[in-house]
DNA sequence: TTGGACTATGCAAGCGCTTACATTCATCTG
DNA sequence: CAGATGAATGTAAGCGCTTGCATAGTCCAA
């Protein structure tokens, strides 16, 4: 927004009869400033219409109040509502989001993170743990006020406001056992890059081979989409030997397989059982309604930015790794065998 | 506080043996570097890890390359798939988006639209036409470069990209009336300071005006929330006169409705049917799938962002309203009688 | 009265970048 | 071959703001 004759400071420390310095200090910390000045200098701002220039204050603060967070993607409503809560408490704070995304594709991150910092970002939101050395390098060089969220990684230095993934594939997985499956099978995001998913099968692997009896009959890899996730579970039905319960890397996916199961006619759960994960509110409008692990997100979100905040405040960090808990939502997808 | 180890342009100039000038030419219009001092300059560049400062840039350019968006909410899915499409248009035009959000307040709004410019926003993306005085003297006062997004002003000068609310509203319920039906109820959202819920009711009170024996039973607000839709739904039935159907003003409320009415026993398309609007993922997803009106989302923002844009370069504008049809898509919900 | 302590304000040096203008040098033209 | 031309690069003046330090004014204790 470009006014040739938007105010400057000079202007108004001109109507003012002071120094721009003191009208600096009047809108930065008033209480520098005597009263009668400062009543002065609010009128002249105020007749004038002055907005600080953006540009001149983060040059000579080197600081924006500005946040960054990357997201794979806003389309589906896996990190909407966390991302909502960042931005409300963000706000509160007067911070501004800055928002970038990622298509799941690790290049596209790193240009997200330059593009972002190069905007002026003070700190980021990531999600999840794993990225290329070439991009943890780049964090590390411009030591970049970071936090990862939708993981909680044991390893590394990064702070992190999450959940422990594979422990919560294995839960979910421990579950569908309990009930009596022995047969399974998995679809799952594309794991390249991807660690959350990648943990999440991990765990569910885990769970399995742990319960004598059971197998993993077939595991497909897809894109998050209903299409993608209907024709992966299309594939895992059309083998010989049919799992008795297909578990899902994500709520997109398990309402995909479901869809997918409708149309083959068979039902859910009488015929095979279908689970999901994170909870997003497509998986209280199936019918039946779907059995799923529930995510924090909106938890998640909001202490990921009080946590970003502390640290650029440069508030002393009792806790590095916030870890959150999931919790399993026992809806109608799943049966007893 | 100086970030010590941030590499300069003078640093990099320092590093490639050339002024800062040259460096700062190679980033800016390459062309105008000769090949052979590039090639020297990009090394130095990546070398030393150098991200141009954003302040320095703005002070120097008094421009952001940034522009904000505030919308109502990103909780449901109704805006994530068009600010999407918004974000990747102009991260494709090297500019960045800052999100604000309303919460559907029109207070909020205009803090918003304020942080988000003294955050340095080139420009805005706003949802919808309604405002009160003060925002709009606001934006006209600063001049700032603005669309309306998912509505179509017949009045007014602001650039929009969207639809027509109330022909949508309309053609959905003249849809439903052509099914056959007579006793007619709605559920929208809050209609105050919302032009989009509004010209949908009015819509769809005016194709109810014109067939004879139509008449409308009842009109819940309520927001978009599940449990919200559902008590307005329940509210609705509660009368001695019941609907044959329910045109909802979104799709969280026609699903909101729905689970209600499974909850009471009550069978869609059956002993009730119930459209939507938005045709947002959930949509498809429930059983029956829901009839609703599709909102060209994707096409939206992408609009939305490259008019904005032009905006911003000054390219003439040929069209101020850009205006996208809305289709009806027939699914499960909605029954012959 | 006087010096010290304190407060309110001004002065001016940057912050890192862009860009108009100046300079250099190779290449061409008549 | 002198002079004109133009491409490549350098020089340096800001852009608007913050802030360390200097200065002026005020008050009080000795």
């Amino acid at each position: 927004m470009r006014d040739s004759n938007r105010p400057s400071l000079e202007d108004v420390a001109a109507l003012a009869g002071v120094s721009t310095a003191s009208i600096s200090r009047c809108i930065n910390s008033p209480q520098k400033v005597a009263e009668p000045t400062r009543k002065r200098i609010q009128n002249a701002i105020e007749t004038l219409g002055y907005v600080p220039h953006f540009g001149g204050r983060a040059l000579a603060r080197n600081r924006t109040n500005t946040i960054g967070a990357i997201i794979p993607t806003m389309d589906n409503a896996m990190f909407a509502s966390g991302l909502q809560a960042f931005q409300e408490t963000l706000s509160a704070a007067r911070v501004t989001l800055l928002v970038g995304s990622s298509n799941y594709d690790p290049d596209q991150e790193f240009d997200a993170i330059r593009s972002l910092l190069s905007q002026g970002a003070d700190g980021l939101l990531l999600i999840g743990a794993a990225r290329p050395q070439k991009t943890l390098a780049f964090l590390t060089q411009h030591a970049v006020p970071h936090v990862l969220a939708w993981c909680c990684p044991k390893t590394g230095h990064s702070p992190s406001v999450g959940f422990d993934n594979q422990k919560s594939g294995h839960d979910i997985t421990a579950h569908v056992l309990a009930h009596g499956h022995r047969k399974l099978a998995v679809i799952c995001g594309l794991r390249e890059g991807n660690d959350r998913a990648t943990a999440r099968v991990l765990g569910i692997k885990q769970a399995i081979a742990r319960q004598s009896g059971a197998q993993l009959l077939g595991l497909e890899e897809c894109k998050y989409s209903f299409e993608e996730a209907g024709a992966a579970f299309a594939q895992l039905l059309s083998k010989p030997e049919k799992p008795s319960a297909v578990i899902c890397g994500s709520d997109v996916l398990a309402v995909g397989a479901m869809l997918q199961a409708h149309k083959m006619g068979l039902r859910v759960p009488e015929d095979i059982s279908i689970t999901g994960f994170d909870d997003i509110s497509l998986a209280r409008v199936t019918t039946p309604s779907l059995t799923t692990v529930r995510v924090p997100q909106h938890a998640m979100g909001r202490k990921a930015a009080e946590v970003l905040l502390a640290l650029l405040n440069q508030e002393p960090a009792q806790t590095l790794q916030h870890e959150l808990m999931t919790t399993i939502v026992d809806r109608g997808t799943l049966a007893r065998v």
